[in-house]
RNA sequence: GCGGGAGUAGCUCAGUUGGUAGAGCAUCAGCCUUCCAAGCUGAGGGUCGCGGAUUCGAGUUCCGUCUCCCGCUCCA
């Protein structure tokens, strides 16, 4: 199959089996929005509680938070979030290096200034004791020229700045013939304004006293956090902190279904650490991680891990986990070494020092930080599609059919187990209820008596279901049912007693967290 | 943001030179059969993405707009 085709078809079926809508279809939609419906927010609650039980249930010395997603604005500054991106950013498309636009016209303003220093210098040596400088800048030609020319871009430049003019930006670096300092390549792209961040108003008040940012990601919510949890919980190092939360960001291109969508979630542990250890602890967590997909039995050709030659400004190390989506392999976890950055930017900013006193080096310092960060929605597009299967079922005549068969790891899915009886007479589904009744509490189970057995079997296919228990008759002289295995289709008689010991094997999460230690 | 394609029932799609909207599957109710989607009877469900224009009359023609998909661009 096409990837192209296999995209659309997990899109369509994400839809028509209640995993995943388009966000307030019924006005049309909002691009890059969407709503996870009743299998799709199971699922999601299922990968969710996968990685925190991994990260919080199997590490005694990694604690969890829950930090709001409006923060004192103060936060974007000393992250670099706010100047990064409120600023008007221009490329040059040959260097592929990017400036603010707005730094550059004044780098040129400078230049153009010292070259009037450069005449002034030339003639006062000219002109010894007799030199008037006032006269000089206000009579000499090139100079007037310079000076002319430096008000006329500086004016420009404010005024293009006041209207937040992108284009009339563009057209002064233009005609300043502004080169890349760089390449000196005058191939530039448009001035952009890369302003990610969605902002809102605290209070009633509309002003701009009381602005506030959606929180772009959510690990400034454990850096500022960092003095709190490591006091009240008496943390020593290395240990981590643990968060699930929405994030926000006003991407210029959302695409590619929930890949990329401007308000996600992202898993994030930021482990603390003492300097000079970050490179073993980063090695440590890309290995754990990466068996923390695997442990999930998804082919580990779908992924690969991909080093970062160009670094962001905060890391001095950094690996991501790519997967093979339909539209090729993407970042769907990044493991990166952050340095001190961030702390010692909450230090300067807030003037609190934000330290650890270590006792065994009997100092205190900054502690570095490793990141793992890992997009909820992209490793539920990951699951699905790899969980994706369109199968040929040989029929008795002869002929086969198709089957949709969504392989979820049986523990990840939204219904762990189906119930049903066999006909909906004879007794059969008052049995059925009695057995559901004991066994959901302990797994999510669905009850289904409509149509043939042979079409629930394929609808629970459909949205994943590992295990459909079925009471027939002999149900009712011996007390046994069938537990029939969506992957093979194959049904094994076993006990009503055993039931519940059985399933506990296949789906309990604790049999997969026991492959993580 | 630019270019291309699409939008009619939950899904897949018909709908003729413009004349009051259809099928199959799905859903619901009832009957029948019962271990891998296919029996019978009946029912519900659509302001044809939205808005405007032309017309006696628009799913159909024109303009605008929104959304989705693909490619380019972007992605600290």
């Amino acid at each position: 199959m096409a990837q192209e085709d296999l995209f659309k078809k997990i899109i369509a079926h994400a839809k028509e089996y209640g995993f995943i809508f388009p966000s307030t279809e019924i006005y049309d939609g909002l691009s890059a929005v969407y709503d996870y419906g009743q299998n799709g927010a199971q699922l999601k609650e299922n990968i969710k509680k996968y990685w925190w039980d991994a990260m919080v249930k199997l590490n005694e010395n990694i604690v969890p938070l829950d930090a709001a997603i409006f923060m004192h604005p103060k936060t974007w500054e000393a992250s670099g979030h706010l100047s990064a991106f409120n600023d008007p950013m221009i490329d040059n498309k040959d260097s592929q290096k990017r400036y603010r636009a707005d730094e550059l016209v004044e780098d040129y303003i400078e230049k153009q200034q010292a070259k009037i220093d450069k005449e002034i210098t030339k003639a006062k040596k000219k002109f010894g004791d007799d030199f008037d400088e006032e006269q000089f800048v206000t009579t000499n030609k090139r100079v007037v020229a310079y000076k002319e020319k430096i008000e006329n871009t500086r004016n420009k430049l404010i005024k293009a700045l006041e209207d937040d003019d992108l284009e009339a930006l563009k057209q002064l670096i233009d005609e300043c013939e502004i080169a890349d300092p760089v390449s000196g390549s005058k191939n530039w792209t448009e001035v952009r304004q890369f302003n990610l961040m969605f902002d809102t108003r605290l209070g009633s008040v509309s002003d701009d006293s009381n602005k506030v940012y959606l929180r772009p990601e959510t690990a400034q919510g454990i850096f500022v956090n960092y003095l709190n949890v490591q006091k009240t919980g008496r943390m020593k190092l290395p240990f981590g902190i643990a968060q699930i939360g929405k994030a926000f960001r006003n991407e210029i291109v959302a695409r590619q279904f929930i890949f990329r969508m401007r308000e996600f979630e992202q898993m994030e542990m930021q482990y603390f650490v003492q300097p000079g250890e970050e490179q073993k602890w980063f090695e440590h967590w890309k290995n754990v991680r990466v068996k923390w997909h695997n442990a999930l039995g998804i082919d580990e050709n779908m992924f690969r891990l991909h080093e970062h030659d160009k670094l962001a400004h905060y890391a001095n190390a950094a690996y991501d986990i790519e997967f093979k989506f339909p539209f090729g392999f993407k970042e769907l976890e990044g493991i990166h070494s952050r340095t001190d950055f961030d702390l010692s930017q909450h230090q300067e900013y807030s003037g609190k020092k934000i330290q650890y006193f270590d006792s065994e080096r009997n100092e205190s310092y900054v502690p570095y930080v490793v990141e793992t960060s890992i997009g909820l929605d992209r490793m539920f597009l990951a699951v699905l599609t790899a969980a994706y299967h369109e199968e040929e079922v040989p029929k008795e005549n002869g002929k086969s059919e198709q089957r949709v068969v969504l392989k979820l790891p049986p523990t990840l899915a939204p219904i762990q187990l189906a119930v049903l009886p066999l006909v909906k007479k004879d007794g059969l589904p008052k049995k059925a209820r009695e057995i559901i009744d004991e066994l959901k509490l302990d797994f999510i189970c669905q009850y289904e008596e409509k149509d043939s057995i042979g079409k629930r079997y394929r609808r629970q296919d459909a949205i994943g279901t590992p295990y459909c228990i079925t009471i027939d008759h002999q149900t009712l002289e011996d007390d046994t049912v069938t537990i029939r295995d969506r992957d093979t289709m194959e049904q094994e008689r076993v006990s009503v007693n055993e039931l519940s010991a059985i399933l506990d094997k296949k789906v309990n999460m604790k049999h997969l967290l026991k492959k993580l230690v």
